[in-house]
DNA sequence: CATGAATGAGGCTTCATTCAT
DNA sequence: AATGAATGAAGCCTCATTCAT
């Protein structure tokens, strides 16, 4: 029985490509993944989804930004979620919401985090741009949530640690692949933990 | 005026093609990269380098074998070097020769931790294969200098610092291609201060 | 604000279309012109330019058609001109009439006389015969102006110097863009004259 | 029997190619042409088309070029020709030279002078620059050979002159192809004498 | 050893055309 | 009467790979 419909609104058809290009995008590279993979996963064929993507390239960014977005507005819900207890602290809620995101949308983080690492190739702007858009937004994070802590270099020491803290998580994501006997919110615990500890030893050092 | 020499020693030869394979595999994906391109660079024509790797697929793995091997020696010379201090600490030894590797010989790198990274194409699974093998090294080298200090599953945690270790590697270097400031020495010196930080963290939590 | 009108009686909408047709069929190949292009800028979709002609062909035929007939129109219109001066020369009405066509509606010029020149296409058969037409109405022009001066191959005669004013003019009216300080009225008056140069000749030679 | 070989030099296979899309080209728009009917005419593959003129613009251009510089190789050569009788006319030489190419090489004369006439498109840019020497090479032919006839405008007259004389050839060129009785020299005498006639009645005109 | 010549296979993209509303 | 949605078919171009010299 197939579910998917034939003649659906604009605005559905083009979240199922994005759907599965994102799905396609991140199990290989850009160049490996065909075109016609991703209509046919859709549900529909190549020709609508040019009509609607415009090009390859293009598909590629509607994928990173929209995942982008979606990671961005995570981050920035949790930090200021108003039903979070009083006491509660925003970085942890924020690295939590993030860490959630890596390991609950795989797919996303990957075509995000690793797609983007290429040179020259057009694909790969936006979405080098979308990965420095939530390094800031990661760095923000710890920015406001420190005040003080870091120093006078506040804002690059942010930005180092807030790479750092990503491809922690990056690694920790990877880790819960082939251990699935961890638990991921222990596991982000402990990537705030490390930042936290990061931050301590800042205090110490007049430089990193 | 050429200054690549014609009938040159087959070995000599297929040092350069190695040697172009890796710049070109370390610019974009796999799939981006012609096997002409590669000739050229290496001064020779696309038969003859069918002729030496035998196809796309043995460029590449020759790439990562050779170059895997290269970051694992240095690593293993690092550690046993006798010419190392008598009280001076062999995991700092070989976490700095490891990130003297990786900031210093960026394609290489670029080509063993990047392009192995994904799924289903025959191509990848050498690098996935190498990628291992170069944690496992970092994991033993961690095993090796703090025997005792990470409690009973140390092998276990030992892999998961080490992956932490190498994707924390990887943001610095990573950083130090957009801050040419900073010491890539002192980078290294960090590297290896978060590792024993994570270590001595450990210590306390009773399971990570 | 779109100032075309929705719902619109079919004639008008019809016209409407073989207006931007006519307009886009002059700018490039047949192949080079999308049905989707003529829609929009007609100020529909392409449902109903199919609705209405048919095919692309259908298209094209239907231009020629009617850019064809109004080209013939305007020469008899002019020949038989029941207001024109009873000494003035019919053959340099008629001509200063196609002259004044070819220059005053470039875009049909082009689509009559241009787009024809293809072989073993179906869609220029339409096209082939319009030219000829358009051919036979100025040989016939000729012919019937000047009984007698052209000696026994009459017909035969008059077709060839038809060709020859014909691309004559075309290459006045090409001139023309090029050079806008010209008069069209002059060139129309050198056409002619040509032509009537060309009939003098005849009469001397024994065959062309 | 095939007489095409396989494994040519390159030279020779680029001709091949370059005769067998002047016949595509000459048949068709330029969109209509498809590489593979050239490929297959030349007695190649399509990769080896590409690979020896780069894109299917660049095809074109080949041809464009090629029978561009012959044509106007023609046309010098006759001027010029050092074994023709003293008091021989040039002009006479030159447009003979000129209409016999036109007609004997209707392909190349098709390419030449119908393909150029399309705005917008990148291909026809080089055609049209190719179509503009041709005219300046007749114009220039009949500029040294009238000097003082044309009284101030020089070259602007001759300029539209050309432009008449190249028109009128191409439509005696026409009507050679549909009338085989006719001879191609007496037609070639013609072309000059109208175009002497052309000029005689400039010298008592002003102004054209 | 070395390479100029050649191609099968496959991917991106476009377009005329139809359907269902 | 009118159109948003959808696609089969086809064309341009590229690339890994093989021969024959």
């Amino acid at each position: 029985m197939k579910t998917t419909q034939r003649r659906l609104p604009r605005r559905i058809r083009e979240q199922q490509m994005i759907d599965a290009a994102v799905t396609a995008f991140s199990r290989g590279d850009y160049h490996s993944v065909r075109v016609e993979e991703i209509a046919e996963a859709a549900g529909t064929s190549k020709p609508t989804v040019y009509h609607y993507l415009g090009s390859k390239e293009g598909i590629f960014t509607a994928c990173v930004r929209r995942e982008g977005e979606r990671l961005i507005a995570a981050i920035r819900e949790a930090v200021h979620d108003p039903r979070a207890a009083a006491g509660d602290d925003p970085l942890r809620r924020g690295m939590h919401a993030f860490f959630t995101f890596v390991t609950g949308n795989r797919e996303s983080w990957t075509v995000l985090y690793r797609r983007a690492a290429v040179q020259g190739e057009p694909f790969a702007a936006e979405a080098s741009r979308m990965r420095d858009r939530v390094m800031d937004e990661v760095g923000d994070l710890i920015t406001s949530c420190t005040g003080g802590l870091l120093g006078e270099h506040d804002t690059k020491d942010a930005q180092l640690l807030a790479r750092i803290a990503v491809s922690t998580a990056d690694a920790f994501a990877d880790w819960l692949l082939d251990h699935p006997e961890e638990s991921p919110d222990a596991m982000a615990g402990h990537v705030t933990e490390l930042t936290w500890s990061h931050l301590r030893s800042r205090r110490t050092a007049t430089a990193l």
